[in-house]
DNA sequence: TTGTATGCGTTATCAA
DNA sequence: TTGATAACGCATACAA
């Protein structure tokens, strides 16, 4: 290999200057530095990040830990974490800690011990208390995406608030009879539960009654609920709140097996703008899972060049994308005024 | 930090000594090895990887290139090929190159250069002559999945065998009027492409007229494919094989809003056995991306192991899941013989 | 079985 | 503005 002494030879200096000219750090004259580019260049030379790292106890690469991959909200976001990282020439390592699995405590025992990254981010993960403790033992700057804020800069939609806002837009629509889907998850279960307390929280100001149907967080899960719920004619609603748009789309391929069209018998809103919503026409609040990665990955970097910079929320306000699976409900005209009365209409 | 010397220090031997003990080379007896790990565990001592890397030339990591992290089957190839590594001891570095964007390009042209792995799995890369040459300019060892399979191990599902299995499973029941949807991606073509071959093989084989329909390779466009096709009843088919499971999805749904009834009026088939084909019935041809992506790794850790390991290609049979997605054809008793001269009927 | 000494490829300190 | 040299933290050849 062709290392930093074969270039300071080759361009007639030392050692040092060519570091300095490489790196461009130090005094080094135009000229020279030129000139040590060029060579370096035509060498084809490329600095050892092991060397690099010892002297310099930086490692130019970002850890990113999360609970699964797979999940579109965990890919998207790590694919916009990546995009941002490989603008600045940092490197990704990527851990998967599923929880429950042995993976996940060899992750939070050994292999963050080993510190083979400047900074950390953390996605969705919801750390006991014990793991919350070594991911700060770590002594590395934490950014967290849909985390909890303690110590700690975070970014993540405001879920409650989204889940208010799908749940006003049902009522304003002149629903009444309006279940929320969803609730049933294990895991990722702060969002969740923030997101039934809005639903909650809106009902009540509207002087409705709340009707839960628990789901597990996903398309089938939503499928499986919404059959459930619906196959029964007594309990049936007239809207849906999914926790989710993969719960929500779910909720719409139920409807339609059953013959329930929507929105004209039945209105869905989703929570997400997931990459199928457009095709199901479904009405949703946006959140831009890439985005935040992009952000998260950018806020992580700048506590990098800047440690004293101060740590940060971000609480993302999602915005309502209104298509075609909400419609006032069957008997109620366009118009959502005055229909406060129709508690009990079927 | 605590570093070995502490370590040594601390447990009243030399920096060799304790090196060994804790790395597992060279003799030491029992008891001061015993001394040495106790005494590391209790100062919570850990290697630094950039001192490790220089001093072996090893990293411990492995690098991962992927085009796309968010579609289903990268992703799953990717959370396999985390499971392997992590059992392993081996870190994760994964390098997006999405095709046609300057991040491709810089991953080819700097990140791989600076060769922080000791070994590469390329997914579904497809790389251009010039990609493929820096991919085995940089001297690793390289496992690839879905990959080109010159001069290095390669894993990958028979794609031109499953299209096969799907299209004489079709045939099988009955079914003459047969679509193949798909063929219509820019990138991960070659697969696309043998899966193609694979249908009009079988039906030419089969004495049957083929009938191509372009389409994304993704559930939208298999669905804006499918509306397109079935909406024209001169052309309408009886069967339907999906590129893959969320074309054949996109089928499905296209079908249903249509008013089509699956399968009794239109037979779908995919590849894949995606984690949303069970919701719909899907008949397809299982592949296990997971799997692949673990095997992939193992691979890629033995030759790491054992650099004299010879190269090998795994093509792997995918198998018929039969679920309710295909029937005979309209017409046709559950007996598939003799269905030969129906040729024309509608 | 253990200790000494050297090298891994850079950066950083200090003199020049 | 540049050069010699000492870290950085560990593994290992060699000597003991």
């Amino acid at each position: 290999m062709v290392g930093i002494a074969d270039v300071a030879r080759a361009a007639g200096v030392s050692k040092a200057t060519a570091s300095r000219a490489l790196t461009g750090s130090g005094y080094v004259s135009d000229s020279t530095r030129e000139r040590v580019l060029q060579t370096a260049a035509s060498l084809g030379y490329v600095a050892s990040t092991a060397a690099v790292s010892l002297a310099t106890g930086k490692t130019q690469n970002v850890g990113v830990v999360m609970p699964y991959i797979s999940r579109w909200f965990f890919a998207e976001v790590l694919e916009g974490i990546q995009d941002a990282l490989l603008r600045h020439g940092y490197d990704l390592t990527l851990y998967d800690a599923r929880p429950g699995t042995d993976g996940r405590r060899r992750v939070f025992e050994d292999f963050l011990a080993r510190k083979r990254f400047d900074g950390l981010i953390a996605v969705g993960l919801e750390p006991s208390d014990n793991e919350l403790e070594r991911l700060i033992a770590v002594g590395r700057p934490l950014v967290s995406v849909v985390g909890p804020s303690s110590d700690t800069s975070t970014i993540g939609l405001d879920d409650l608030h989204a889940a208010r806002r799908a749940t006003e837009h049902l009522v304003e629509l002149g629903h009444t009879r309006i279940a929320f889907v969803g609730g049933g998850g294990q895991h990722w279960a702060h969002v969740d539960h923030m997101r039934l307390v809005g639903y909650q929280q809106t009902m009540a100001d509207a002087g409705l009654a709340p009707m839960h149907v628990f789901s597990p967080v996903s398309l089938p899960g939503g499928y499986a609920a919404a059959v459930d719920l619906l196959g029964d004619v007594r309990r049936r609603p007239t809207g849906i709140v999914g926790t989710c748009d993969e719960v929500a789309i779910g909720a719409i391929i139920a409807a339609r097996r059953l013959g329930l069209p929507v929105p004209s018998s039945l209105s869905v809103v989703g929570i997400d703008n997931h990459e199928y919503a457009d095709m199901f026409s479904l009405t949703t609040l946006e959140q831009q899972p890439h985005a935040q990665g992009t952000q998260a990955a950018e806020m992580l970097l700048r506590q990098l060049r800047e440690p004293n910079t101060p740590i940060i929320e971000l609480r993302l306000h999602a915005t309502l994308i209104v298509r075609n699976s909400t419609a006032p409900p069957t008997g109620v005209p366009s118009a959502a005024v005055g229909a406060a009365g129709a508690t009990g209409a079927g």
